[in-house]
DNA sequence: AAATTTGTCGTAATGACTTCA
DNA sequence: ATGAAGTCATTACGACAAATT
């Protein structure tokens, strides 16, 4: 019998999997109430066979693999047969793990470029902010710069005018904070209109042909 | 309609899985004739041909798993026994399709929620394009208006005054569209480096992280 | 030489297992 | 035992090129 059962040692014992019955014998669950938090081993007994398989390559064979894949993630048959016999293992299960791999690179990659495109949203909705804050800022200074020239065409030249010749230019020149008043006019609105205008841009994106 | 029975329903036949001969003769790297893609081999016979593998649910059952996971993507026991005698499958499938369903579902949301908020974004960079411009082109019309003042204040009231009378007020008050802008002012700068947003997807190839 | 077959590659979707909490 | 995350493997499918006819 051997069973080497050693997880370790035994090197492709190759197995199968399990096997499911075609048709078994439902249990039903009733009775509820009560689950006696009994642990039911790894039973499976049904009709269960036999083998398993050695699933897991060793920490070797996954660094090599690893490694070769940092440099280069197609895999080019040559390679491909090579690692193989280096590690002792089916060129076909090196290329499935390759092929896995690829697939879980492309993911990870998307959970970066997701946070990182978070990031840049985020910022730029602030800076949107502000610019607009600025835009009605100006807008309001304009106005009354507009009105201070009207006055002075209308009335002549008043001997006195301390109305809007400072904070005009300094003001409009520093758009450094906000935070001033702008925030409790209710300024900037939480832009969720987004008209979609650009949506063609992603419709290429997922992907490709 | 005839349902057409499945063509070839063999229920659950499950299957090993492959065979892997723990050693198995590699051929060499016969020599490289240049680089003419892939070179055919043949041969590929060996170890092989014995098994079979299955599985693969009826749609039949996969509508019905389908269905319950779109109520509720949780599986208590109760559901899951119920399912696996109506589907005529283990419980313990029933419990691993959920897993993996609610695994897949997850990245399927992250890539959706990657390409709107990308859709976002690239709205938001335009919006903040035309705000800068926008700030750029009030705060020149602030400065005329300012000059204006000044030379009013100094030179008292000219008889003609073709400056900036008319097109300060209307201008500025004026950013319902931005089709405008980009003419010629050469204004909108890429000044934001957030251009590149695309450029992983077609990274699959080239790669080189 | 052209059309067809065959084998390999790659990707996507899935099934099932293992590990960890 | 359960869910989540990570792995390995298989099936289906499309594209291509070497081998056949």
């Amino acid at each position: 019998m051997t069973s080497s059962k050693n997880p370790q040692n035994d090197d492709q014992m190759l197995l199968i999997s399990q096997y499911y019955p075609g048709n078994y014998t439902q249990q039903l669950p009733q009775q509820g109430e009560a689950k006696p938090r009994r642990r039911r081993k790894k039973n499976k007994g049904e009709a269960s066979g036999v083998m398993m398989r050695k699933r897991k390559l060793s920490d070797e064979q996954v660094n090599m693999l690893e490694q070769s894949f940092g440099n280069e993630h197609k895999l080019e048959s040559e390679r491909k047969d090579k690692l193989a016999s280096e590690l002792g293992l089916d060129p076909r299960q090196v290329a499935v793990w390759f092929q896995n791999r690829r697939a879980r690179w492309k993911s990870k990659k998307l959970e970066e470029e997701y946070s990182k495109l978070k990031n840049e949203h985020d910022i730029s909705i602030v800076d949107k902010c502000r610019l607009e804050n600025e835009v009605l800022k100006l807008k309001e200074q304009l106005s009354e710069a507009e009105k201070e020239i009207q006055r002075l065409l209308m009335d002549g030249v008043p001997s006195n005018s301390p109305t809007t010749s400072s904070l005009s230019m300094e003001a409009a020149m520093e758009p450094p904070f906000l935070g001033e008043f702008g925030l409790d006019n209710g300024f900037y609105a939480p832009e969720n209109t987004y008209a979609q205008g650009l949506e063609w841009v992603n419709l290429y994106m997922p992907y490709h042909m």
